[in-house]
DNA sequence: GTGAAAGCGCTAACAC
DNA sequence: GTGTTAGCGCTTTCAC
């Protein structure tokens, strides 16, 4: 019992594998007659398409590859469900790479994917990626298409939400809140756009409500649960600790909230907090943590949308596109003073 | 400028495609000074081995399909971790897909990775399926070892935690704490082995103890945070509610704490609580949720030697093996009475 | 140690 | 509407 294959149809038929081969993929050509006898000689000796002998004829292997730093982040796993919703309606695979935040990792995944022949790659920079040459090669090759963690170069699109914003609603919304001395969390990783934006979001709302910036009151950490911990320690150990605290990061926000619960202080009676991610624990947590949705499943299908856009295009058509998505602010308790 | 082939590599230096083929595969019959040279020029000319076309030839693509439920579970990210630990290391690729629970997807995934051409497929059942013929075909064409949610087949490898003993533990653990009417939350899937073996864990370790077992204290839910919720509401309406209870479960065990909160029911002075999985919120709840840590790396690390056997082992000489690994009880605040 | 030749399964340009 | 032909890029058997 071997493999079906449009040959051992053929031959069963006594027509040609080319006939085969159109009839299967419905090319008009083919007579009704045929077209069903082949189909159910197909379907009784079990044949399954070759997709890679037909890539490698075709030069199209209907893969996308997806390189995410890590799947078990909630947001990762939700765009990479995005990608996978328009993808799949549009008989793509998806192959899905991890960088756990290594450029190295990074590099040997596009050089698999490469090698999978994938037909693009839809990606996020790994954290501690800070060179962009590998991209600029990557792009000649196949359709690049950049989420969350961007760089912006010519000839690759981007997909991003609109952290300024989101950043800027946050701080706005603690500030409504009665909240006057507040501080920010950011990332030690200021070459990624995603903190920068969120950085210059705080600021933009302290200005805009003619309050000080105070350089004291802006952390940079890993924004991990232990960088958000020792984010509060710096920020209580000053003469005049803040009041609230907008932290790029739920986990840093997490890890806030806990040094703040080990010293009796009372969120948000005393002190507010906001995240930035809308992680699953942010509604488990208590109190829950106010947050900001980055929409990732419309990231996810935003950006398989413009691959195909892409690749679908004339040759020499093609230009990148930039789309910024909403932000939308959670409130939850962690931000809502009694008063 | 066109893409660098062995072919061209060929032309380049006067020799033929198979020796370049064999130099870039360090084949030992080809000469020192060749294989520098073709080595040489492939990286001048920025040669990558095309995947699709070995693939075609060999009959092997060196890709490992990986199904599960849905990868943004915690404990099946981890797993996949531990499938690339191993297949990286190998020079395997991974091609991830998930099933969202539903056997369509299930099967569609299936397909997709056979059409493909992957050498084998690594899988959790979704929690849809219930039958199993598709495995049965699966079988007969490319290795298949089923993780965490298996069933027993013939020919098909299987890797799963000790789900019996975890249980037991969890159980015991709640006896020791002098809790003494325990509950259990368990799924409505019982065609699932993992659940099966978690409440017959229970109902053994209540058993060995000599305590009665009461059917009332056996809630069946979807083991989600609203199954959960509900199964407190069922328990805490009994004549007499329990004083802890096993779920088998994370998400559950949160719901019941939240209801248990709502209702000004102290955990775990009055009620204890164990859950299942170590979900990563497990620690940041308060208090802090003991549960069973399923070792996830170690169970994607096992799965994938397990393909690697069976590939690499001589026609007829395999047979299927049942790999069992530890669970471990994580205790922490939820089930430690004070007394 | 290297070359020649064949073919993996499929598609597509060109015939008629 | 169907057949013929060629070949995608690579591996591998069989030569010598």
């Amino acid at each position: 019992m071997k493999k079906a294959t449009i040959g051992s149809i053929a031959k069963a038929l006594n027509i040609t594998p080319s006939t085969v081969s159109r009839a299967l993929n419905d090319n008009p050509r083919i007579s009704e007659e045929t077209r069903r006898l082949v189909k159910a000689t197909a379907e009784k000796t079990g044949y399954r398409v070759n997709g890679i002998a037909s890539a490698l004829r075709s030069g199209r292997s209907f893969t996308i590859g997806v390189i995410v730093p890590t799947a078990d982040r909630s947001f990762f796993s939700r765009v990479v469900r995005g990608i996978e919703d328009i993808a799949s309606s549009t008989a793509y695979n998806v192959m899905i790479c991890q960088s756990y935040d290594s450029h190295r990792s990074e590099l040997e995944n596009i050089a698999a994917l490469m090698r999978a022949q994938v037909d693009g790659i839809l990606m996020s920079n790994a954290r501690e990626t800070t060179t962009y040459q590998h991209l600029e090669q990557l792009k000649k090759q196949v359709p690049v298409v950049l989420f969350d963690r961007v760089v912006y170069q010519p000839g690759i699109s981007t997909v991003t939400i609109d952290d300024f914003r989101g950043a800027y609603q946050a701080t706005s919304h603690l500030i409504q809140q009665g909240y006057r001395r507040i501080a920010t969390f950011t990332s030690t990783q200021h070459h990624l756009n995603i903190y920068r934006e969120r950085l210059r979001g705080y600021q933009e709302a302290l200005k805009d409500h003619c309050l000080p910036l105070r350089s004291e009151y802006i952390h940079f950490n890993d924004l991990t649960l232990e960088g958000g911990t020792q984010g509060a320690v710096h920020l209580w150990n000053l003469p005049e600790p803040p009041e609230a605290i907008f932290c790029a990061s739920d986990f840093s926000a997490l890890g806030a909230m806990r040094y703040l619960k080990s010293k009796s202080i009372v969120v948000p009676t005393e002190v507010g907090l906001v995240g930035f991610a809308n992680e699953p624990f942010t509604e488990y947590v208590e109190p829950a943590l106010s947050t900001v949705n980055q929409y990732p499943i419309e990231m996810g299908q935003t950006a398989t949308r413009l691959f195909l856009e892409q690749i679908e295009s004339e040759q020499g058509t093609f230009s990148e596109k930039h789309i910024t998505l909403n932000a939308e602010l959670i409130v939850r308790q962690s931000s809502l003073r009694n008063n």
